[in-house]
DNA sequence: CTAAATGCAAAACGTTTGCATATAG
DNA sequence: CTATATGCAAACGTTTTGCATTTAG
């Protein structure tokens, strides 16, 4: 949180109450994955006078400082998920097809891949996207009853 | 082709103009990603009464017979993918974050961590996508120009 | 005090849908 | 002949924008 508010200072963007409402509440749901609207209504709570579109802006803003990244599941909607302090890469996610949970996944498993993309392709990498999908534990066992 | 066709058949759906006009053009752009709008423009050249809602339709039916894959890079756009014929999983992308170029990669380089997966988190993989944003090869060489 | 940020409503955007008409099988 | 597919326009949900007003620094 402090850490976030020197970045904003040091960029000379203003903390507003509604920026640090928002990020609060990205805090407090560092586990989901929450889409602006979610966001929106969450902040409503700490701050009724907040309009959508600063939330939007926000977290376009909070994208830009890298402290969030934006991620789509292919559903029509963009959610924004925290990046945990310090991390490099942006982490993985498991989406079970059955019931729609998404598992976070905090270590980089992609060190040997991007290895060969950078030596064959010759290619820079600076960030990745992985998503699986399949079948969840929890839907593989209900499956089987 | 043919066998695409015959896909559609064999689930008793009914091979069109427009569509097979489509399906060209997929096949004709297979090194592209073209978002509905930019088949639609295309599809327009060789049969110019088609309906935007037409290509959407046809996509979408393409997508569920795993003719092509429907991705998103994060701009607000679906994109429609040919999957190579008889090939298991989606390809990867490289997408350059300086000239928005986007390569393809054939191989699939998962494979190991795909067991990690399976093991470790016991999630049962059926798909993946895999994307890496950073810097391809032909923007390097000009940055140092 | 002033540039930056906000709230609101309207607009824009990609996508989906309802419905009357056309057509592949 | 009939179920399926089409074209059109209207509807949809998400995101962006213009603008007058407020506010952090």
């Amino acid at each position: 949180m402090e850490a976030i508010k020197k970045q904003l200072h040091s960029q000379s963007y203003k903390l507003t109450p509604q920026r640090e409402a928002t990020v609060r509440v990205l805090l407090e749901h560092e586990e989901d994955h929450l889409s602006a609207e979610d966001v929106y209504l969450l902040v409503k709570d700490k701050a009724p006078e907040i309009g959508l579109a600063t939330v939007y802006r926000t977290l376009e803003l909070l994208s830009e400082l890298k402290v969030v990244d934006k991620i789509n599941f292919g559903d029509g909607v963009s959610r924004y998920d925290l990046r945990k302090e310090g991390a490099e890469h942006f982490h993985h996610h498991l989406v079970c097809v059955e019931c729609g949970s998404v598992t976070e996944i905090e270590e980089d498993l992609l060190g040997d891949v991007e290895k060969i993309i950078e030596s064959r392709w010759n290619f820079h990498v600076k960030d990745h996207r992985l998503t699986f999908h399949g079948i969840c534990d929890k839907c593989q066992n209900e499956n089987n009853k």
